[in-house]
DNA sequence: CGCTTAATGGGACTATAATCCCGTTAGTGG
DNA sequence: CCACTAACGGGATTATAGTCCCATTAAGCG
């Protein structure tokens, strides 16, 4: 994690200008990324809005794809809010307004569209993605857990997957079968969720 | 209508070679697109594995997502089949194989990630997309509504909404999430839809 | 406060993708 | 079978993305 040793070996320079660098070029190139989506996207563009030389981001990042797998590690870092109401349903309802929140933002959504389709054309760039996923429903399994200790849920229920099960039919909007992404649906994927999660269907 | 003005649109020639041109480029495109992915893909390199000439292409799609849409209408128009068992449970099991069957196989899965990330790219590719989707839904959702006579889901449950609930957790996997598309998932979001729907959590 | 050098930035340079031009091929209708 | 012309194909041309070179800036350190 740390990027740097003592400065005898290699002699990196993290600090001050390197890293205002990354954070500008990050960003300008998130707006970017959700102005014109992933296949507009020119990296001399992005260094023009970071103010930065193009030179720099090449150097740098080198590609598309490596330009967002850095972004989406930046992303998961920043961790989010997580509910807690002591309700399983309520609790995966906060989770769905949550992503539907996200998606439906008129910068994050077509955000989080490029970047996924930026992942389907790059492994590293799948991986990172992955990874993103993993660290959000990590966050909001111990809902689910806590449900399960209360007897809302079988025992042995995978949490993971009822959390991802509550994400899915708002991608799936998103990306393939396209439609609103409005509360109703959020709350349906919810309620779908804890109903599927009832019965039995996530025991592992 | 005057027949001896302009024969067809405008002395249009669909017939023999501009129909086999047709073919052979889609048929390159999705080669290409599954081999390379959206971005890798060169309209010069469809040209050479179709035997065109890469003007053609030029001429006659002129850009990646404008191909990509006319190759999903051509995907669209070949029906799949469907299940019809009589029983709500085993007819979305069929329809979760077949999608996973789909998604997992090693040139068609590439071939939707890849057209999935053109489409977040270009707003008639979308459509495209979506359009194929509701054809595929609307294939399927007499099983529902069957179930729904046969009282095994409440009055009122919207078929259509279920099929797409058997799709989602499978496209979430391939795009977003990550992990197998084994047979196990593909069971699991089937009953997960059922028993949802079940739940009247798709009533409208 | 200077010294060393990692990191940057601008511009020239190269590679590749997209367009244009024009001669050739082959559907279509008579 | 022939004439007409839509549609095609190859090569030249232009546009754009990506790389390289070298002078300049500033982080790290004594």
């Amino acid at each position: 994690m740390v990027l740097s040793e003592k400065p005898g070996n290699g002699g990196a320079r993290p600090g001050g200008r390197t890293a205002r660098v990354r954070t500008s070029v990050l960003e300008a190139a998130g707006d970017a990324l959700a102005e014109r989506g992933m296949d507009g996207l020119d990296l001399a563009d992005v260094a023009r809005r970071a103010g930065v030389g193009r030179t720099t981001v090449y150097r740098r990042w080198g590609s598309v794809p490596a330009l967002v797998a850095d972004l989406l590690q930046d992303m998961a870092e920043q961790s989010q809010p997580r509910a807690e109401t002591g309700s399983l349903i309520e609790d995966l309802t906060a989770n769905a307004h949550l992503v539907r929140e996200t998606l439906a933002h008129p910068r994050q959504g077509p955000l989080f569209k490029a970047i996924i389709a930026a992942a389907t054309c790059d492994e590293r760039t799948a991986r990172a993605l992955h990874r993103f996923y993993e660290v959000r429903v990590r966050e909001w399994a111990p809902c689910v857990e806590r449900a399960v200790e209360r007897d809302e849920l079988p025992e042995g229920t995978d949490a993971h997957e009822v959390v991802r099960a509550v994400s899915a039919p708002l991608y799936y909007r998103l990306l393939a079968s396209g439609g609103a992404l409005d509360e109703e649906t959020a709350e349906r994927s919810a309620r779908a969720a804890v109903a599927a999660a009832r019965a039995g269907v996530y025991v592992r």
